[in-house]
DNA sequence: TAGATTGTTAATCGATTAACAATC
DNA sequence: TAGATTGTTAATCGATTAACAATC
């Protein structure tokens, strides 16, 4: 009965990464790839291929290789993108409108539902046929239409809070825009994009580069 | 003179995390603090803290712990946020207006130089009162304003010329939002924000939490 | 001085790569 | 069948944690 598990969030992370390389060969019409050719437009090994894959189960076939449709299937399921999503965004500033204009989320399953904010100023104006509700219709909206992730993207200091409402009230995911690091409890689920992290990150690379000349 | 180095990249994208919270505490007052009550606060081991800072050099004092302001100047100075950075926008769209109303990246030195794209109608609008130019005006703005940061928020199928071009007049970094994975001479550095590959990852964690009950 | 906490070495743990037997 | 390539085990490498001597 004991599923043997807990798969390392470095190979999850991989996953989508593959996905993509999946989805770009289907478009071209390959239907077939090894370990070694992926690894080989990838840049990647094509040992960390295998042993990726094989968390999950064989997907492959001796002599063969990968059959890149399947494989392709089959990587949508890890990853839960056979399912749909119902998202809200949290607050409705210039990142809020930037992802609420996103329709690219939608293809795969992510259905945006609901927009919130405090500002008067922006409730009542619509995106995509979507009007800024205020954040008080918040609880009911949630519950009624069983959400199951919340974008946050809005000001840092109001973030917890509204993270730790969201989470009594049944959400299932946080897709976290501010640079805070919550503890909720772990019915709910947090994907962290902390952008200041990121740019400081290229900075460092910037520097270390000049560095070594 | 052989200077021992190559740090990993975990250890790096560590830092501005240590940076934050140093940040955070300098503003509440607080002067000194140890590696295992930064621990507690961050949740990783004191050995973790104290093993990362250690690769760049002694900045904390036996029996008394580290001093905020001065490892939050040091973390600074590593990171190369001591440099200022001029940065472009290509590709003006929902993603790319959003980046460029964002005011908190000045503060920690980048500072956004000029927007560009090929769409007649975004041409001359004006954000924060720089005007978008037309995509053929950034070859010379680039080469004449010594630009060292590109943002890129293109459509993905532009995004490989233009990264190309950028990398030939000289840029330093690129910061792409596309799911692109560049391929460019060692003297530009690269750091990737793939939204969709974060937003799979948190689907796979909310599949993964319920599996597991 | 005694107590505290770093800096650093050593031990452990996990992740990546190599190798190869299984098998299509 | 012979050739190719997977699935999987074993070897290596790197990163994290533990331990403790150095020292403020």
């Amino acid at each position: 009965m004991a599923e043997e598990r807990k798969i390392s969030m470095a190979v999850i992370r991989r996953l989508p990464r593959y996905y993509r390389y999946l989805g770009e060969l289907l478009e071209k019409g390959v239907d077939k790839i090894s370990s070694s050719q992926l690894s080989e437009r990838m840049n990647v090994t094509a040992s960390q291929i295998r042993q990726d894959l094989n968390n999950f189960g064989g997907f492959g076939q001796q002599g063969y290789g990968y059959n890149v449709d399947y494989l392709h299937k089959e990587i949508s399921k890890i990853l839960g993108l056979d399912q749909n999503y119902k998202m809200i965004i949290v607050g409705v500033g210039n990142l809020g409108q930037a992802l609420a204009n996103y329709n690219s989320f939608e293809k795969r399953g992510f259905k945006l539902e609901g927009l919130f904010d405090v500002n008067p100023r922006l409730i009542g104006m619509s995106i995509r046929g979507l009007e800024v509700q205020d954040i008080d219709k918040m609880e009911i909206f949630v519950k009624e239409n069983n959400i199951d992730i919340a974008i946050l993207t809005l000001p840092r200091i109001r973030v917890k809070p509204v993270a730790e409402n969201l989470a009594s009230w049944g959400i299932k995911g946080l897709w976290n825009f501010s640079a805070v690091d919550l503890k909720l409890p772990e019915t709910v689920q947090v994907e962290n994009v902390h952008l200041s992290h990121s740019l400081m990150t290229l900075a460092y690379k910037i520097k270390d580069s000049k560095e070594e000349q």
